[in-house]
RNA sequence: CGGGGCGUAGCGCAGCCUGGUAGCGCACCUGCCUUGGGCGCAGGGGGUCGGGCGUUCAAAUCGCCCCGCCCCGACCA
């Protein structure tokens, strides 16, 4: 392509409004311009770039067998009310009428209409197992969009999803998608965690994430270097690091003391000079008709999904402070265990064996010393504390470190909920109806293009791995008013058209300065400058990444570069 | 939905406090010049100052209301 006769509109200046490294160059290198909160134009080097992503995508997912498909984005409402998720989604859930007063809805995923489709359809277990997927825009109304393309409103998904007759079966589909994953992500030349993450209240037995570390993830990832364990941090299960203090020996009974304006767990630390690993944290929760009062060590936080799922509820809530004095006798502050039976008390494992421990003393501005789980109260015992940095690995007894990441793929067993509300049967061999059981496997394609940049960057730009960059190669003759330089860069460009590359030609009438800064900033891999050397017959081969400069003789540098490119994508 | 910030030319910003001719840099157009890292000189075009209402002889500037965008939090299959 002539860049001459190409709309890349560059920008010299980072707009205010792009706070992170991926949305700012994807502004300035004429990737996106925004056209509503959440909501971009992707102009021709995004395009480029995501039409390659798409295709490494949609070649691994042929290459496991799956079917693609291409399903709407206007859906009807009674589709999502069979599932329950009309109501589920709130407003995260792009809602419209049509001229007849009908509600439909913009998808936000597919399970339903895949289900819908495989119900209609599917008869018998020969007809199993199945792996449809499709490459579809989808809508969700983010309450916060943010970072570029990073989170937004609408946006491009693989979705896949597995029909298998048995666990065994789902199994196998989702161990292929794994497989396929870890090629999509090697393939666009991403560094990824893959990692265990919590699978909802939705029946699922198994779920992975795939996560690039990164400063504007949204997510935190707990880590062990040492054994590669890593997982969400809403699922991550960690060793606890020890007390800061030992546990005063004895068989001492709680005693009762005065700590007036001590509310917070540092505050009762400080005036009682114990650290707060010395302290039980007492939160009073409501969840559903259940009160509950969590322990936790005062040093530790309540992890929510551990807390649902060790109550087996959906959520829950803080209670409001006219519920916790009803309830507990006294104010946050001062609450704890001891003399507690109207509530359920649940306490987290690092509570176990602990002896003469800091608690509040249900009466306001006091405190209990010498509190004892198991012999003051009796708590049931659960997981219920968030990891942190520093404790010790589970597996290994490394160390963990807390990263943040950005999801880019996801491979989640579903099992039966679908399949099961919406009435979707086969017949087995046996010729009994059965429910198939399924598997649902995202992954979002922006997030491939934009952690690259945020992965891949310098000061001058892009550096985008050569597979899913816009342009291979691009040539640039310095000085365009010399004839001799301009015949050889158009020669050159038909030569490397020739050698199957996606070469840009900059046959701009710029500056070489500005043709320089742009090619830098879009991040093209190779750029070939014509200029200087021409009389000798050479021409310099720049790589993007490190800005490496190699002469090549003018005759060989298609098959130099055309052999840089294709090792690159091997 | 709570908290904060911003909205003046395509981009980055000043002007607002203290009301009176809308400005700077970059980009853009024309000409000359220049050609190895966003040249130089000269000339030029482009703005409902986010919107509405109000105060005033007079509003980018003061007041009220609304909208949009960004950031923090909440939320996030």
């Amino acid at each position: 392509m002539y860049w001459s006769k190409l709309f890349i509109p560059t920008l010299r200046e980072t707009p205010a409004e792009a706070e992170v490294i991926s949305h700012q160059l994807l502004l300035r290198g004429g990737y996106i311009r925004q056209l509503s909160a959440g909501i971009y134009s992707y102009l021709l080097p995004a395009q480029r770039s995501m039409l390659k992503i798409t295709a490494i995508v949609r070649e691994e997912m042929d290459r496991i067998g799956a079917q693609e498909f291409l399903l709407p984005a206007l859906h009807p409402a009674e589709v999502w009310q069979e599932s329950g998720r009309w109501e589920l989604m709130g407003d995260n859930m792009f809602r419209l009428k049509d001229r007849n007063g009908r509600w439909l809805c913009l998808g936000m995923t597919h399970e339903e209409i895949m289900t819908v489709l495989a119900r209609g359809e599917l008869r018998s277990y020969k007809q199993l197992p199945q792996i449809w997927y499709q490459i579809q825009t989808k809508f969700r109304d983010e309450p916060r969009p943010k970072s570029g393309l990073m989170r937004v409103r609408q946006f491009t998904m693989k979705d896949s999803y597995s029909f298998d007759l048995d666990p065994a079966g789902l199994d196998a589909a989702y161990e292929k998608h794994r497989r396929a994953y870890e090629r999509i992500f090697d393939r666009c030349g991403l560094e990824y965690l893959t990692v265990e993450a919590h699978s909802g209240a939705m029946g699922g037995s198994q779920s992975q994430e795939f996560m690039v570390a990164s400063d504007a993830g949204e997510d935190l990832v707990a880590r062990c270097k040492n054994c590669g364990y890593a997982a969400n941090l809403e699922k991550a299960t960690s060793v606890a690091q020890a007390p800061a203090a030992a546990d005063p020996e004895g068989d001492l009974e709680p005693e009762e003391f005065h700590t007036p304006n001590r509310k917070t767990i540092a505050e009762v630390a400080e005036f009682t000079g114990l650290p707060e690993s010395s302290q039980m944290k007492s939160l009073v929760l409501s969840a559903g008709d259940q009160r509950v009062l969590a322990l936790l060590r005062g040093d530790h936080q309540l992890s929510e999904t551990k807390f649902c799922t060790a109550l087996g509820v959906k959520e829950f809530r803080p209670a409001h402070p006219e519920e916790i004095h009803q309830w507990m006798g006294a104010d946050a502050g001062s609450l704890g265990p001891v003399g507690i039976n109207d509530l359920r008390i649940v306490a987290d494992e690092a509570l176990r064996g602990r002896r003469n421990m800091i608690a509040g003393a249900n009466r306001n501005d006091y405190h209990l010393r010498n509190v004892t789980p198991g012999e003051d109260f009796q708590p049931e015992y659960f997981d219920l504390r968030q990891a942190a940095a520093g404790d010790g690995c589970a597996h290994c007894g490394g160390t963990l470190e807390l990263v943040k990441a950005v999801e880019i793929g996801h491979i989640f067993k579903l099992g039966y909920k679908y399949s099961e509300s919406m009435g979707l049967r086969v017949l087995n061999e046996a010729g009994q109806e059965v429910t198939p059981i399924m598997g649902s496997y995202g992954i979002g394609l922006e997030r491939i293009l934009s952690t690259a940049i945020d992965l891949y960057h310098d000061k001058d730009g892009i550096v985008l791995p050569v597979p899913i960059a816009p342009f291979e190669v691009v040539i640039t003759p310095v000085n365009t008013n010399d004839a001799g330089q301009k015949a050889a860069a158009g020669k050159l460009y038909g030569e490397l058209k020739a050698a199957g590359l996606d070469v840009l030609f900059d046959d701009r009438d710029e500056r070489p300065g500005v043709k320089f800064k742009d090619a830098d900033l879009i991040g093209i891999p190779y750029r070939i400058t014509v200029g200087k050397k021409l009389p000798q017959g050479l021409v310099e081969v720049v790589e993007r990444k490190g800005k490496a400069s190699v002469d090549v003789k003018v005759e060989e540098v298609a098959a130099f570069v055309a052999a840089k490119v294709g090792a690159a994508k091997a």
